[in-house]
DNA sequence: ACCTGAACACCGTTCAAGT
DNA sequence: ACCTGAACACCGTTCAAGT
Protein backbone atom coordinates (compact mmCIF):
# COMPACT_ATOMS: atom_id res chain seq x y z
CA UNK A 1 0.00 0.00 0.00
CA UNK A 2 3.02 2.42 0.73
CA UNK A 3 6.50 2.48 1.57
CA UNK A 4 8.35 -0.38 0.29
CA UNK A 5 11.63 -0.65 -0.86
CA UNK A 6 12.26 -0.59 -4.73
CA UNK A 7 9.12 -0.21 -5.91
CA UNK A 8 5.89 1.71 -5.72
CA UNK A 9 2.42 1.35 -6.93
CA UNK A 10 2.63 4.01 -8.56
CA UNK A 11 5.54 2.80 -10.52
CA UNK A 12 4.13 -0.24 -11.28
CA UNK A 13 0.76 1.08 -12.13
CA UNK A 14 2.71 3.35 -14.46
CA UNK A 15 4.26 0.19 -16.69
CA UNK A 16 1.47 -1.73 -16.74
CA UNK A 17 -0.39 1.23 -18.68
CA UNK A 18 2.56 1.82 -20.82
CA UNK A 19 2.14 -2.16 -22.13
CA UNK A 20 -1.67 -2.01 -22.43
CA UNK A 21 -1.51 1.51 -24.31
CA UNK A 22 1.11 -0.25 -26.44
CA UNK A 23 0.73 -3.82 -26.83
CA UNK A 24 -3.18 -4.16 -26.14
CA UNK A 25 -5.17 -4.82 -22.80
CA UNK A 26 -4.17 -8.59 -23.68
CA UNK A 27 -1.17 -7.70 -23.49
CA UNK A 28 -1.27 -6.89 -20.33
CA UNK A 29 0.10 -9.43 -18.00
CA UNK A 30 1.04 -9.67 -14.89
CA UNK A 31 4.77 -11.38 -15.99
CA UNK A 32 4.91 -8.90 -18.92
CA UNK A 33 4.43 -5.87 -16.04
CA UNK A 34 6.89 -7.78 -13.61
CA UNK A 35 9.85 -8.12 -16.04
CA UNK A 36 9.24 -4.43 -17.54
CA UNK A 37 10.79 -3.62 -13.89
CA UNK A 38 13.39 -6.56 -13.23
CA UNK A 39 11.84 -8.32 -10.71
CA UNK A 40 9.72 -10.97 -9.88
CA UNK A 41 6.42 -11.70 -11.08
CA UNK A 42 5.30 -12.41 -7.30
CA UNK A 43 6.29 -9.33 -6.14
CA UNK A 44 3.70 -7.46 -7.99
CA UNK A 45 1.67 -8.78 -5.55
CA UNK A 46 3.08 -7.20 -2.10
CA UNK A 47 1.68 -4.01 -3.92
CA UNK A 48 -2.16 -5.26 -5.35
CA UNK A 49 -3.73 -7.77 -4.01
CA UNK A 50 -5.11 -8.66 -7.71
CA UNK A 51 -5.10 -7.90 -11.37
CA UNK A 52 -8.07 -6.31 -10.76
CA UNK A 53 -6.78 -3.95 -8.32
CA UNK A 54 -3.54 -2.98 -10.66
CA UNK A 55 -6.40 -2.04 -13.15
CA UNK A 56 -7.94 0.01 -11.14
CA UNK A 57 -4.58 1.59 -10.39
CA UNK A 58 -3.77 1.65 -14.38
CA UNK A 59 -7.01 3.93 -14.57
CA UNK A 60 -5.74 6.15 -12.04
CA UNK A 61 -2.42 6.62 -13.77
CA UNK A 62 -4.48 7.49 -17.01
CA UNK A 63 -6.71 9.86 -15.81
CA UNK A 64 -3.30 11.56 -14.17
CA UNK A 65 -2.21 12.71 -17.36
CA UNK A 66 -5.60 13.56 -18.45
CA UNK A 67 -5.96 17.75 -20.33
CA UNK A 68 -8.34 19.42 -18.81
CA UNK A 69 -11.55 21.44 -20.75
CA UNK A 70 -11.33 24.98 -20.86
CA UNK A 71 -14.10 26.88 -18.94
CA UNK A 72 -14.97 29.48 -21.51
CA UNK A 73 -17.77 29.84 -23.91
CA UNK A 74 -21.01 28.85 -24.13
CA UNK A 75 -22.35 25.84 -23.33
CA UNK A 76 -22.24 24.02 -26.69
CA UNK A 77 -18.79 25.31 -26.93
CA UNK A 78 -17.56 23.69 -23.95
CA UNK A 79 -19.13 20.63 -24.25
CA UNK A 80 -17.76 20.49 -27.88
CA UNK A 81 -14.33 20.83 -26.55
CA UNK A 82 -14.70 18.42 -23.78
CA UNK A 83 -15.76 15.67 -26.14
CA UNK A 84 -12.49 16.70 -28.52
CA UNK A 85 -10.46 17.02 -24.84
CA UNK A 86 -11.85 13.59 -23.95
CA UNK A 87 -11.73 11.77 -27.13
CA UNK A 88 -7.65 12.78 -27.48
CA UNK A 89 -7.20 11.61 -24.32
CA UNK A 90 -8.78 8.43 -24.82
CA UNK A 91 -6.66 8.43 -27.72
CA UNK A 92 -3.59 8.50 -25.63
CA UNK A 93 -4.48 5.55 -23.32
CA UNK A 94 -6.73 3.04 -25.59
CA UNK A 95 -6.73 1.00 -22.05
CA UNK A 96 -8.84 2.99 -20.67
CA UNK A 97 -11.60 2.03 -23.23
CA UNK A 98 -10.82 -1.48 -23.44
CA UNK A 99 -10.92 -1.54 -19.48
CA UNK A 100 -14.10 0.38 -19.73
CA UNK A 101 -15.92 -1.91 -21.37
CA UNK A 102 -15.41 -4.62 -19.15
CA UNK A 103 -16.59 -2.98 -16.26
CA UNK A 104 -18.24 0.76 -14.76
CA UNK A 105 -15.54 3.34 -14.07
CA UNK A 106 -16.38 4.69 -10.40
CA UNK A 107 -12.92 5.95 -9.61
CA UNK A 108 -13.14 9.62 -8.21
CA UNK A 109 -10.24 11.09 -10.76
CA UNK A 110 -12.08 9.21 -13.93
CA UNK A 111 -15.42 10.73 -12.65
CA UNK A 112 -14.12 14.24 -13.54
CA UNK A 113 -15.27 13.92 -16.64
CA UNK A 114 -18.83 13.42 -15.85
CA UNK A 115 -18.71 16.02 -13.31
CA UNK A 116 -17.61 18.39 -15.97
CA UNK A 117 -20.14 17.43 -18.49
CA UNK A 118 -23.06 17.56 -16.07
CA UNK A 119 -21.91 21.15 -15.36
CA UNK A 120 -22.11 22.17 -18.76
CA UNK A 121 -25.51 20.49 -19.01
CA UNK A 122 -26.89 21.82 -15.98
CA UNK A 123 -25.93 25.40 -16.48
CA UNK A 124 -27.31 25.44 -20.05
CA UNK A 125 -30.87 24.79 -18.70
CA UNK A 126 -31.78 21.40 -18.17
CA UNK A 127 -32.97 19.96 -15.37
CA UNK A 128 -31.12 17.02 -13.21
CA UNK A 129 -32.76 14.67 -14.62
CA UNK A 130 -32.01 15.66 -18.03
CA UNK A 131 -28.70 17.01 -17.72
CA UNK A 132 -27.72 12.91 -16.24
CA UNK A 133 -29.71 11.50 -19.57
CA UNK A 134 -27.70 14.07 -22.21
CA UNK A 135 -24.49 13.61 -20.33
CA UNK A 136 -25.28 9.82 -20.43
CA UNK A 137 -25.76 10.39 -24.34
CA UNK A 138 -23.00 12.01 -24.50
CA UNK A 139 -20.79 9.77 -22.51
CA UNK A 140 -22.00 6.78 -24.59
CA UNK A 141 -21.08 8.59 -27.70
CA UNK A 142 -17.60 9.44 -26.81
CA UNK A 143 -16.29 6.06 -25.24
CA UNK A 144 -18.44 4.55 -27.78
CA UNK A 145 -16.73 6.25 -30.72
CA UNK A 146 -12.89 5.42 -29.21
CA UNK A 147 -13.63 1.78 -28.81
CA UNK A 148 -15.95 0.96 -32.25
CA UNK A 149 -13.25 2.82 -33.83
CA UNK A 150 -10.36 1.22 -35.80
CA UNK A 151 -7.06 2.37 -33.45
CA UNK A 152 -4.75 4.45 -35.45
CA UNK A 153 -1.89 1.95 -35.06
CA UNK A 154 -4.97 -0.59 -37.67
CA UNK A 155 -4.25 1.63 -40.72
CA UNK A 156 -5.69 -1.20 -42.91
CA UNK A 157 -8.68 -1.43 -40.91
CA UNK A 158 -10.60 0.52 -43.65
CA UNK A 159 -9.06 -1.21 -46.47
CA UNK A 160 -10.38 -4.19 -44.90
CA UNK A 161 -13.68 -3.09 -44.33
CA UNK A 162 -14.01 -1.46 -47.82
CA UNK A 163 -12.60 -5.00 -49.51
CA UNK A 164 -15.46 -7.02 -47.18
CA UNK A 165 -18.07 -4.29 -48.69
CA UNK A 166 -17.11 -4.79 -52.13
CA UNK A 167 -17.45 -8.23 -51.88
CA UNK A 168 -21.16 -8.12 -50.74
CA UNK A 169 -23.58 -9.56 -53.21
CA UNK A 170 -25.46 -6.09 -55.01
CA UNK A 171 -28.59 -7.26 -54.92
CA UNK A 172 -28.93 -7.90 -51.26
CA UNK A 173 -26.69 -4.94 -50.21
CA UNK A 174 -27.24 -2.14 -52.74
CA UNK A 175 -26.86 0.48 -50.23
CA UNK A 176 -23.40 -0.65 -48.40
CA UNK A 177 -22.17 -1.66 -52.15
CA UNK A 178 -22.55 1.90 -53.34
CA UNK A 179 -21.27 3.55 -50.42
CA UNK A 180 -18.21 1.52 -49.82
CA UNK A 181 -15.95 3.76 -50.11
CA UNK A 182 -17.92 6.16 -48.06
CA UNK A 183 -18.62 3.16 -45.61
CA UNK A 184 -15.39 2.68 -44.93
CA UNK A 185 -14.06 6.34 -44.38
CA UNK A 186 -17.21 7.12 -41.95
CA UNK A 187 -14.89 4.41 -39.71
CA UNK A 188 -13.35 6.99 -37.86
CA UNK A 189 -11.41 10.37 -37.89
CA UNK A 190 -11.44 13.75 -37.38
CA UNK A 191 -14.25 14.43 -39.53
CA UNK A 192 -16.60 11.29 -38.26
CA UNK A 193 -16.16 12.26 -34.69
CA UNK A 194 -17.37 15.66 -35.31
CA UNK A 195 -20.26 15.09 -37.84
CA UNK A 196 -21.84 12.77 -35.08
CA UNK A 197 -20.78 15.06 -32.38
CA UNK A 198 -22.54 17.50 -34.55
CA UNK A 199 -26.13 16.09 -34.61
CA UNK A 200 -25.67 14.99 -30.92
CA UNK A 201 -25.44 19.07 -30.06
CA UNK A 202 -27.61 19.89 -31.93
CA UNK A 203 -30.48 17.68 -30.73
CA UNK A 204 -29.52 18.98 -27.51
CA UNK A 205 -30.16 22.40 -28.57
CA UNK A 206 -33.37 21.13 -29.76
CA UNK A 207 -34.19 20.05 -26.88
CA UNK A 208 -33.29 23.50 -24.68
CA UNK A 209 -35.45 25.45 -27.43
CA UNK A 210 -38.37 23.46 -26.91
CA UNK A 211 -37.67 23.54 -22.41
CA UNK A 212 -37.81 27.15 -22.83
CA UNK A 213 -40.89 27.09 -25.20
CA UNK B 1 -16.24 -27.59 -43.16
CA UNK B 2 -18.87 -30.06 -44.26
CA UNK B 3 -19.72 -33.35 -43.63
CA UNK B 4 -18.80 -35.24 -40.05
CA UNK B 5 -20.43 -37.84 -38.07
CA UNK B 6 -21.54 -36.80 -34.87
CA UNK B 7 -21.22 -32.94 -34.98
CA UNK B 8 -21.68 -29.92 -37.14
CA UNK B 9 -20.16 -26.23 -37.22
CA UNK B 10 -23.67 -24.44 -36.55
CA UNK B 11 -23.78 -27.11 -33.65
CA UNK B 12 -20.77 -26.12 -32.26
CA UNK B 13 -21.16 -22.50 -32.92
CA UNK B 14 -24.52 -22.33 -30.89
CA UNK B 15 -23.51 -24.16 -28.13
CA UNK B 16 -20.61 -21.37 -28.25
CA UNK B 17 -23.37 -18.89 -28.50
CA UNK B 18 -25.39 -19.76 -25.47
CA UNK B 19 -22.11 -20.36 -23.26
CA UNK B 20 -20.57 -16.85 -24.73
CA UNK B 21 -24.24 -15.35 -23.49
CA UNK B 22 -24.52 -16.82 -19.96
CA UNK B 23 -20.99 -16.87 -18.84
CA UNK B 24 -19.98 -13.72 -20.71
CA UNK B 25 -17.23 -14.03 -22.97
CA UNK B 26 -14.21 -14.87 -21.16
CA UNK B 27 -16.46 -18.12 -20.38
CA UNK B 28 -16.45 -19.04 -23.51
CA UNK B 29 -13.80 -21.48 -23.63
CA UNK B 30 -13.13 -24.47 -26.02
CA UNK B 31 -13.28 -26.84 -23.01
CA UNK B 32 -15.98 -25.18 -22.34
CA UNK B 33 -17.86 -25.86 -25.80
CA UNK B 34 -16.28 -29.06 -26.32
CA UNK B 35 -17.93 -30.68 -22.36
CA UNK B 36 -21.39 -29.25 -23.62
CA UNK B 37 -21.15 -31.15 -26.60
CA UNK B 38 -20.07 -34.30 -24.90
CA UNK B 39 -16.70 -34.19 -27.01
CA UNK B 40 -13.31 -33.99 -26.64
CA UNK B 41 -11.52 -30.08 -26.33
CA UNK B 42 -9.63 -30.78 -29.51
CA UNK B 43 -12.51 -32.69 -31.39
CA UNK B 44 -13.72 -28.56 -32.26
CA UNK B 45 -10.34 -28.14 -33.94
CA UNK B 46 -11.61 -30.80 -36.74
CA UNK B 47 -14.82 -28.10 -37.54
CA UNK B 48 -12.46 -24.89 -36.95
CA UNK B 49 -8.81 -23.72 -37.46
CA UNK B 50 -9.08 -21.69 -34.40
CA UNK B 51 -10.96 -20.38 -31.43
CA UNK B 52 -11.22 -17.05 -33.31
CA UNK B 53 -13.00 -18.53 -36.61
CA UNK B 54 -15.30 -19.89 -33.89
CA UNK B 55 -16.40 -16.84 -32.91
CA UNK B 56 -16.95 -15.93 -36.35
CA UNK B 57 -19.19 -18.89 -36.78
CA UNK B 58 -20.89 -17.49 -33.35
CA UNK B 59 -21.51 -14.21 -34.65
CA UNK B 60 -23.48 -15.37 -38.06
CA UNK B 61 -25.41 -17.73 -35.36
CA UNK B 62 -26.41 -14.65 -33.16
CA UNK B 63 -27.29 -12.67 -36.30
CA UNK B 64 -29.24 -15.36 -37.97
CA UNK B 65 -31.87 -15.27 -34.54
CA UNK B 66 -32.44 -11.58 -35.09
CA UNK B 67 -35.96 -10.24 -35.70
CA UNK B 68 -35.26 -7.59 -38.83
CA UNK B 69 -37.18 -4.49 -38.36
CA UNK B 70 -40.43 -3.56 -40.34
CA UNK B 71 -40.68 -1.44 -43.21
CA UNK B 72 -43.55 0.87 -43.01
CA UNK B 73 -43.89 4.75 -41.89
CA UNK B 74 -41.31 7.63 -41.90
CA UNK B 75 -37.57 7.43 -41.87
CA UNK B 76 -37.73 8.68 -38.60
CA UNK B 77 -40.26 5.73 -37.54
CA UNK B 78 -38.37 3.17 -38.86
CA UNK B 79 -34.49 4.61 -38.04
CA UNK B 80 -36.18 3.98 -34.38
CA UNK B 81 -37.55 1.40 -35.07
CA UNK B 82 -34.33 -0.24 -36.13
CA UNK B 83 -32.68 1.11 -33.31
CA UNK B 84 -35.11 -0.90 -30.30
CA UNK B 85 -34.46 -4.00 -33.00
CA UNK B 86 -30.72 -3.63 -32.95
CA UNK B 87 -31.02 -2.89 -28.78
CA UNK B 88 -33.39 -6.18 -27.95
CA UNK B 89 -31.11 -8.27 -30.37
CA UNK B 90 -28.07 -7.07 -28.84
CA UNK B 91 -29.55 -7.60 -25.36
CA UNK B 92 -30.84 -11.17 -26.05
CA UNK B 93 -26.93 -12.07 -27.13
CA UNK B 94 -24.80 -10.05 -25.23
CA UNK B 95 -21.53 -11.93 -26.24
CA UNK B 96 -22.16 -10.13 -30.14
CA UNK B 97 -21.26 -6.98 -28.15
CA UNK B 98 -17.96 -8.27 -26.58
CA UNK B 99 -17.12 -9.87 -29.42
CA UNK B 100 -17.81 -6.60 -31.78
CA UNK B 101 -15.71 -4.49 -28.98
CA UNK B 102 -12.32 -6.62 -29.75
CA UNK B 103 -12.53 -6.13 -33.53
CA UNK B 104 -15.07 -4.64 -36.47
CA UNK B 105 -17.32 -7.38 -37.40
CA UNK B 106 -17.28 -7.67 -41.48
CA UNK B 107 -19.35 -10.58 -41.93
CA UNK B 108 -22.12 -10.39 -44.15
CA UNK B 109 -25.24 -11.22 -42.64
CA UNK B 110 -24.02 -9.11 -39.65
CA UNK B 111 -23.66 -6.41 -42.18
CA UNK B 112 -27.75 -6.37 -42.93
CA UNK B 113 -28.22 -3.90 -40.76
CA UNK B 114 -25.81 -1.19 -41.56
CA UNK B 115 -27.76 -2.09 -44.72
CA UNK B 116 -30.89 -1.27 -43.88
CA UNK B 117 -29.86 1.46 -41.53
CA UNK B 118 -28.25 3.24 -44.33
CA UNK B 119 -31.34 2.49 -47.13
CA UNK B 120 -33.25 4.55 -44.94
CA UNK B 121 -30.98 7.43 -44.11
CA UNK B 122 -30.96 7.85 -47.96
CA UNK B 123 -34.68 7.48 -48.45
CA UNK B 124 -34.81 10.24 -46.15
CA UNK B 125 -32.81 12.32 -48.59
CA UNK B 126 -28.97 12.54 -46.91
CA UNK B 127 -26.45 11.90 -50.07
CA UNK B 128 -24.41 9.03 -49.37
CA UNK B 129 -21.72 10.84 -47.76
CA UNK B 130 -24.19 12.45 -44.67
CA UNK B 131 -26.13 8.67 -45.03
CA UNK B 132 -23.19 7.26 -43.99
CA UNK B 133 -21.87 9.26 -41.65
CA UNK B 134 -24.94 9.25 -39.86
CA UNK B 135 -25.26 5.95 -39.74
CA UNK B 136 -22.11 5.72 -38.12
CA UNK B 137 -23.47 7.62 -35.19
CA UNK B 138 -26.15 5.74 -35.05
CA UNK B 139 -24.55 2.44 -35.14
CA UNK B 140 -22.13 3.64 -32.22
CA UNK B 141 -24.79 5.05 -29.73
CA UNK B 142 -26.64 1.34 -30.41
CA UNK B 143 -23.71 -0.58 -29.60
CA UNK B 144 -22.25 2.09 -27.59
CA UNK B 145 -25.33 1.93 -25.34
CA UNK B 146 -25.50 -1.84 -25.27
CA UNK B 147 -21.59 -2.04 -24.28
CA UNK B 148 -21.30 0.84 -21.93
CA UNK B 149 -24.47 -0.15 -19.64
CA UNK B 150 -24.97 -2.37 -16.97
CA UNK B 151 -26.25 -5.74 -18.38
CA UNK B 152 -29.58 -7.36 -16.88
CA UNK B 153 -27.55 -9.62 -14.96
CA UNK B 154 -26.35 -7.02 -13.06
CA UNK B 155 -28.98 -5.42 -10.95
CA UNK B 156 -26.89 -3.90 -8.53
CA UNK B 157 -24.65 -2.05 -11.00
CA UNK B 158 -27.01 0.89 -10.14
CA UNK B 159 -26.56 0.29 -6.93
CA UNK B 160 -23.01 -0.02 -6.90
CA UNK B 161 -22.47 3.33 -8.38
CA UNK B 162 -24.91 5.24 -6.48
CA UNK B 163 -22.97 4.45 -3.80
CA UNK B 164 -19.63 5.60 -4.89
CA UNK B 165 -20.75 8.71 -6.39
CA UNK B 166 -22.22 9.40 -2.75
CA UNK B 167 -18.50 9.04 -1.55
CA UNK B 168 -17.19 11.47 -3.24
CA UNK B 169 -16.79 15.02 -1.91
CA UNK B 170 -19.54 17.33 -2.41
CA UNK B 171 -17.32 20.29 -2.79
CA UNK B 172 -15.23 18.87 -5.76
CA UNK B 173 -17.81 17.17 -7.44
CA UNK B 174 -21.19 19.51 -6.57
CA UNK B 175 -22.79 18.05 -9.95
CA UNK B 176 -22.40 14.60 -9.41
CA UNK B 177 -23.40 14.26 -5.56
CA UNK B 178 -26.60 16.57 -6.04
CA UNK B 179 -27.73 14.05 -9.12
CA UNK B 180 -26.77 10.93 -7.64
CA UNK B 181 -29.97 8.99 -7.94
CA UNK B 182 -30.52 10.47 -11.96
CA UNK B 183 -27.13 9.65 -12.48
CA UNK B 184 -27.47 6.03 -11.24
CA UNK B 185 -30.34 6.08 -13.20
CA UNK B 186 -29.19 7.14 -16.43
CA UNK B 187 -26.45 4.06 -16.70
CA UNK B 188 -28.81 2.26 -18.89
CA UNK B 189 -32.74 0.99 -19.24
CA UNK B 190 -35.33 1.47 -21.98
CA UNK B 191 -36.22 5.45 -20.71
CA UNK B 192 -32.24 6.22 -21.10
CA UNK B 193 -31.77 4.42 -24.70
CA UNK B 194 -34.90 6.75 -25.51
CA UNK B 195 -33.77 9.76 -24.32
CA UNK B 196 -30.46 9.69 -26.88
CA UNK B 197 -32.44 7.68 -29.40
CA UNK B 198 -34.14 11.32 -29.75
CA UNK B 199 -31.97 13.53 -29.54
CA UNK B 200 -29.85 11.73 -32.01
CA UNK B 201 -32.81 11.74 -34.33
CA UNK B 202 -33.75 15.20 -33.45
CA UNK B 203 -30.33 15.99 -34.41
CA UNK B 204 -30.50 14.57 -37.79
CA UNK B 205 -33.92 15.59 -38.84
CA UNK B 206 -32.27 19.29 -37.65
CA UNK B 207 -29.96 18.23 -40.44
CA UNK B 208 -32.45 17.21 -43.33
CA UNK B 209 -34.30 20.54 -43.07
CA UNK B 210 -31.11 22.26 -43.09
CA UNK B 211 -29.69 20.66 -46.55
CA UNK B 212 -33.49 20.91 -47.95
CA UNK B 213 -33.10 25.16 -47.33
C1' DA C 1 9.61 -6.81 6.05
C1' DC C 2 10.08 -7.66 1.54
C1' DC C 3 10.82 -10.62 -2.31
C1' DT C 4 10.23 -14.83 -5.15
C1' DG C 5 10.49 -19.83 -7.02
C1' DA C 6 7.69 -23.83 -7.16
C1' DA C 7 3.29 -25.41 -7.87
C1' DC C 8 -1.64 -25.39 -9.24
C1' DA C 9 -5.56 -24.81 -12.01
C1' DC C 10 -6.44 -22.96 -15.92
C1' DC C 11 -5.96 -21.04 -21.20
C1' DG C 12 -5.32 -22.15 -26.76
C1' DT C 13 -3.08 -25.07 -29.75
C1' DT C 14 0.41 -28.69 -31.99
C1' DC C 15 1.35 -33.20 -32.75
C1' DA C 16 1.18 -37.90 -32.73
C1' DA C 17 -1.48 -41.64 -31.75
C1' DG C 18 -5.67 -43.89 -31.45
C1' DT C 19 -10.29 -45.96 -33.85
C1' DA D 1 -11.73 -40.10 -42.01
C1' DC D 2 -12.61 -38.66 -37.72
C1' DC D 3 -11.57 -38.15 -32.96
C1' DT D 4 -8.61 -37.23 -28.89
C1' DG D 5 -4.96 -37.64 -25.03
C1' DA D 6 -0.45 -35.97 -24.05
C1' DA D 7 2.32 -32.15 -24.17
C1' DC D 8 3.67 -27.21 -24.63
C1' DA D 9 3.74 -22.43 -23.81
C1' DC D 10 1.20 -19.55 -21.66
C1' DC D 11 -2.33 -17.23 -17.95
C1' DG D 12 -3.41 -15.55 -12.62
C1' DT D 13 -2.67 -16.76 -8.08
C1' DT D 14 -1.56 -19.57 -3.49
C1' DC D 15 1.79 -20.97 -0.53
C1' DA D 16 5.93 -21.80 1.51
C1' DA D 17 10.48 -20.67 1.52
C1' DG D 18 14.11 -17.58 0.98
C1' DT D 19 16.83 -12.92 2.42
Amino acid sequence: MSSRRTLSSRQIAAAALEIADREGIDGLTMAAVAERLGVGTMTLYGYFRSKDELLDAVLDEAVRGFRPASREGTWRERLEQLAHVGRENLERHPAMVAIRFRRPVLRPEALRFGEAALGILLEAGLDPREATQSFRLFFTYVFGFAGLSPRRTEGDARRHAAAAIALLPPERYPNLTAAAAEAAAAMGGDEQFQYGLDRILDGIEARLADRRR
